[in-house]
DNA sequence: CCTCATCTTGTACGTATGTACAAGTACGAT
DNA sequence: ATCGTACTTGTACATACGTACAAGATGAGG
């Protein structure tokens, strides 16, 4: 009768990443304040049990996923500078990959989440300062460092009205912006 | 000794509003997804039930306080018209003006939570229009549609970044980069 | 084979939450 | 003065939460 169910194969380290993910799915549709323990180990199919296992407080599962999607928009980026560089016109390419960016409206939700709750909580400072920093660091070397954090403020705005509003962007004029701003 | 304590004065106005006040601090500082109707109330100073019986449910207190604070930054904005308006040097202006406006973080910060929230929450996002549009309509006469447009998105960048890294801003940077984004 | 540290999972507990509501109070209209 | 509506307030309730934990399962090393 009291039949025993086997657990599942062990991997550790699967779950952890499984739970990271979840994690930053779960922030991205209710935000870091709604987001529980609960909601993240239902979005990973495992136990309630696990998060609080591999994670010891929330604080830790909600870093764990900012984390995450922190290090995926770095890992973005590396495509960036490689188009950046290979590109003839430069603030075209850029245009359009920020454009190739806002077609994920939920990847991009996640990194305004980021800044929102570093700017609350010092922990996740460092955070999203990596984050932050990624783009001007891309364009530094070939526009020289005030205009590539202006570049960067620019686009960060651009992307937040488009958030706000769910309109899409205006191209050209997206486009001539990014080069007033070139010295 | 069952004494009977009166009940306040009537002020269902003041009431009203307290609460919308209170709702927007807790918003700065719990942010929205942890904005709660207790802590609203013990904010206001009142008690529970007020909070339920002028706000049928906790979205409606979130949004009146979200409403209030894009409330409050249209009302100063009436005085950037004005000193935009008197000021010899247009860019100039403007950077101290953002600089002044950064002074309160804790303003400064619901204006983002306001963005974020609307960018999750269709419901929010004519309060969110409100606030954004607020700046590019005063600078659209001057400068124009397009122009007005890209200096706000700088600003609303750089403001991001000052609010995440806890840095002051660079004024002679800013006015240098919103002179060139004016055509 | 046994052992034991590591991992898994279900359950438990105290607390906080959104919302409902009944009982009471104030006050303008009559 | 009375009446009725609008307002006030304390309490209640079902649910969801963060976290703790015990009991089991697994698999590498002896």
């Amino acid at each position: 009768m009291t039949e025993r169910r086997t657990q599942r194969a062990r991997d550790p380290q699967a779950r952890r990443s499984a739970l990271a993910v979840a994690s930053m799915e779960v922030i991205a549709e209710a935000g870091v304040g709604r987001t529980t323990h609960r909601a993240v180990a239902a979005r990973a199919g495992l136990p309630l049990g696990a998060t609080t296992y591999y994670f010891p407080t929330l604080d830790d599962l909600i870093a764990a996923g900012l984390r995450h999607a922190a290090d995926q928009l770095r890992t973005d980026l590396d495509e960036w500078a490689q188009r950046l560089a290979d590109a003839p016109d430069m603030p075209a390419e850029l245009t359009t990959l920020t454009e190739e960016y806002l077609a994920d409206r939920q990847q991009v939700r996640i990194e305004y989440e980021l800044c929102v709750a570093a700017a609350r909580d010092a922990a996740l400072r460092p955070i999203a300062e990596t984050w932050m920093d990624g783009l001007p660091d891309i364009l530094a070397p070939s526009v020289g460092a005030a205009a590539a954090r202006d570049i960067c403020a620019l686009l960060d705005g651009i992307i937040l009205r488009a958030l706000v509003t769910e309109t899409d962007l205006d191209a050209t004029g997206l486009t001539d912006a990014i080069r007033r701003l070139i010295p």
